[in-house]
Formats: C-alpha cells, sequence, structure tokens
DNA sequence: CAAGATTGATAGATCAATCTTA
DNA sequence: TAAGATTGATCTATCAATCTTG
C-alpha cells in the first residue's frame, strides 16, 4: 500500500528542502551582519509594517507568519526587549493584546528592507521565467490548504 | 536603485516561507508521534541508508543535507547517543570520520519511511500538475547554484 | 597554514502546563 | 469550558574558538 515518490518528485522534494535550510541559512547571516536582524525578527517586522496601524492581535500575527504560539510569545518578548515591539492591551477584549511596532522597530525594517529584499530578488527570483514563479506559488497555495486541514479549506472556498 | 517584489514573486516567497515553516512541524510532529524521530534525524537517516555501506565522511553528509558543519556535529552526538548511528575514524585520512548507519538506525529509517512518504505524497504532491512539480524542483537546482556561488557553478557545468 | 571535524557558550524553538477573561 | 496568550523546562541551532592531521 506505500508508494514512494517519483523520481520527479523526489528531485522536487530534496530540492525544496536544500534550498530553503541554505536560503534561510544565507538570509539570516546578511541580514543579521548588516542590520542586526534575524530573518525572524525580518518576518514579524514585515507583518507589522503592513498591517493598519503598525500594529496586530497576536493571533492575527500567527496566521499570517504560521508560527506556533508559544514560538512568537518568547520571540516577541526578546523583541521587546530590544525595543523593535510593544505589547498594548486590547480595550474590547481582556485577554487579547495587541503588537505594535514601534518607531525604533519601524526605522530597523525601513533600513533592512532594500538589502534584504535585493538579496531575495537576486538568489531566487531573477531570470527566473514566470510561469517557474506562478507554480510555486501555486503549489504553495495548495499546500497551505491541505496543511489547514478539510474544514478550514471549505471555509476559504465555499461550495 | 533599490526594486521590491512584484506581486507574483511577493506571493510566491510568502506561500513558500510559510508552507515551509507549517510543513517542517507538521512533518516532525507526524515523525516524532509515530517513530520518535525528528525531521533531521529522519534526514540524516535518509542519506545515509542510501549511501554504499551505508556510511558517508562528515563532509559529504553536510553535502547533501546543506547543512552546517557544528550542526551536523551536535545532532550526531545525540543519534550517536540513542545508537542510530556511530562514529567510524577514517583510515586514510586522520583527520576524517566516518558516520554509519547502525542496525537500530537502520531499522527506525525503515519503519518510519513508508508513513512518512505518505505524508509527504499527501500534502505536497498528490494531485500536483506534474509542471509544477517540474518547475519547483528546476527553480531549487537554480537557487542552489546561485548559493553555491560563480565558482561552485562553473565547476558543475564548465565552459 | 588549510582541511576536517568537534566543542562550549549562547540564542532560538518546542512541548506541556498555566493563567486570565469571554 | 474554551479562547487568547504567556511561561518554564528542555531540546535544538548557531557562532566563535579550538583541536588534530595533511
Amino acid at each position: 500500500m506505500t508508494e514512494w515518490l517519483t523520481d520527479e518528485q523526489q528531485e522536487a522534494w530534496r530540492g525544496l528542502l536544500q534550498m530553503t535550510t541554505r536560503l534561510n541559512a544565507r538570509l539570516n547571516r546578511h541580514l543579521q551582519d548588516e542590520h542586526g536582524l534575524s530573518l525572524a525578527d525580518y518576518e514579524v517586522l514585515v507583518v507589522l509594517s503592513e498591517a493598519p496601524e503598525n500594529r496586530l492581535r497576536v493571533f492575527e500575527l500567527i496566521d499570517e507568519l504560521g508560527w506556533e504560539q508559544s514560538r512568537l510569545s518568547h520571540h516577541l518578548v526578546r523583541m521587546q526587549r530590544r525595543g523593535l515591539v510593544e505589547r498594548i492591551e486590547c480595550p474590547t477584549d481582556g485577554r487579547g493584546t495587541f503588537v505594535a511596532l514601534t518607531r525604533r522597530g519601524l526605522a530597523a525594517i525601513e533600513a533592512a528592507a532594500p538589502s534584504h529584499v535585493d538579496a531575495v530578488r537576486t538568489l531566487v527570483f531573477d531570470d527566473q521565467p514566470a510561469d517557474q514563479v506562478a507554480a510555486l506559488a501555486a503549489l504553495s497555495a495548495t499546500v497551505l490548504d491541505r496543511l489547514d486541514g478539510p474544514r478550514a479549506a471549505a471555509a476559504r472556498s465555499p461550495a
């Protein structure tokens, strides 16, 4: 009953694993060296910088990032210590917390973005056939749907 | 001089980040729950299981996995403690070390592989258009080449 | 000195348990 | 009781320094 992967699938899978491992390592070092940020920091900052008033509820951040609750919570402690974000109590829900970009956090992401984006473009996207990029986007979307499970997928695209 | 990503690139990039984050988390938990292995353990075991005599030099393993030296070294300590691999001195190079699958390690990978592969197929590859899978493989290969830098790329595909 | 590999210290991620309010 | 979020313990990853042999 067990099927193995085809050669093409195998190649794609190993390639994906290696690519993400090494790409993360490279982008991490780059951001760290040039701007004192980790890739994780950067991802949090980007999402916040795009949110209305530069702030989101913790669960919204989790949803955007795909992280686990406690990872984000610990990470926010460290980022707050460094003055990159601040926590704000939610006025309408006593259980909730907003996470907001500080002036310092905004400055950090604005300083880091250009060269980071440049690295991503150079390493990943430059001179790639448009259909390959589209395929990656499509495949990711499908996989994310599957990870959410049947219920969530149904909620997103109701009959 | 700074260019941002196009919408398509943006979508592909965010998708890739989220997909890998969540896929790793899922596969990790699955392997851990069912077979007491992490995804990292699994990757090491697979590569060794495919090597001649089920053993490789440390630097070969690094190359296959795309990991950093010290990560692998620490990881091997833990795997050796659990009896999954063993270290063997290299007879022809006093600096070198072979890493070999133990009987226990071989049993572990053989037990875990079917359901892990099944998860990968179900979540990632089933019902994906063949050209999308091919596109992923091609894109990964290109990016890995770029990560290796011009020298290594030239060595792989000489003029 | 360079190549192959390991080590120790520190930063980050994960799991289970907990706390507070709806 | 469940939702939103945090905490502490533990495991894993990363960085810089080190050790040994070619």
